[in-house]
DNA sequence: ACAGCCATGTAACTTGTTACATGATTTT
DNA sequence: AAAATCATGTAACAAGTTACATGGCTGT
């Protein structure tokens, strides 16, 4: 995903490896936990080895250090659109916490009423974050960065719904 | 991921490679897409080599091949325990849609209305498929596999009621 | 005979991720 | 003087994924 997301973001111009890192957080408008700039550095170099970008050293005068500035090649520009025409994955089944419900089938029921309960605390926590930010957005929002904001919010609030469902359903079943 | 998975299943009782394969299936509810037999050698032979299970070669007098059975081990339960302990991420932000979506900043509007368009095809196909799911129940429904289904129909409902939002600021900023 | 299911595995590769190592410049 | 930011990279490992190779048994 981030070797998609650095091809996206070397089409608007050529950059180093450093400056890729501060755009992509900032593209992801602060949504996006923790960015291992080392993660930058070996996607770029398994990039180029592809010959999808290509790179050379920039010596900034007078300025830090040197940079290694990398470029789109055509063939780089053709695997982003390739990447962006196809449709993403649409059943959250690899989702963790499916998984983890679907395997509280071979436990027991008060397991999964604990599974359920601190994944509610975990969705309520992060609910509470989005709002912050919603209340008071970053200097640099726009309307890309708003909208993934409510596309977050309207993901945990069907999160918490169906976990809602969950503890009904499982209440239903231990009545009978 | 399937590695905890696999020893989840083992909890029950020992088993072989392909029964796990056809266990997890079912687990899944017939929701995940396809789960290659070799993935779940190569998980099982990293989860000896970390002791988490043992296995040992039963010759099954009679029946087809032998068969290498896998045994759950005290360091194995207590790894699923903890997997199971932690909470899994709230945040979809690591979504493929997401980043997609956010990288069309960069892109032009008519590039995102088409990812858009191209995604909402996809969940109303998906759509269709758990609508169909759910009418027609598989006979080993229970009261997980239900609720992963509904899980999955409420996440869909989610990402087109997103789809619809986007589609809307989009407009305005345009009139604009 | 042939398809399909049962059963096991290896080799090779991609992507993600962390920890480590280095050093300059700028701000407090 | 110390902390933060700018800047680059490597080594090693974890996890996901596919393609390939092998062979027995079962039903048509």
């Amino acid at each position: 995903m981030l070797k998609h997301a650095l091809l996206a973001l070397l089409v608007q111009q050529p950059r180093h490896g450093y400056e890729l890192k501060v755009a992509f957080e900032k593209t992801m408008g602060g949504l996006w936990p923790e960015i291992n700039i080392g993660q930058v550095y070996t996607t770029l170099s398994r990039l180029e080895r592809d010959a999808l970008v290509t790179s050379h050293v920039v010596d900034s005068t007078g300025e830090r250090t040197d940079k290694r500035v990398y470029e789109l090649t055509p063939a780089g520009l053709a695997a982003l659109k390739d990447w962006l025409a196809q449709p993403s994955e649409s059943i959250q089944i690899k989702n963790e916490f499916f998984v983890k419900l679907a395997l509280t089938q071979i436990m027991d029921l008060e397991e999964a009423k604990d599974l359920i309960a601190r994944q509610r605390r975990e969705y309520l926590q992060a609910m509470r974050i989005l709002d912050d930010l919603s209340a008071n957005p970053a200097s640099d929002a726009n309307l890309v960065s708003s909208l993934l904001l409510e596309g977050a919010l309207l993901y945990l609030r069907a999160g918490l719904e169906w976990l809602d469902l969950c503890d009904q359903r499982i209440a239903q079943q231990e009545v009978k």
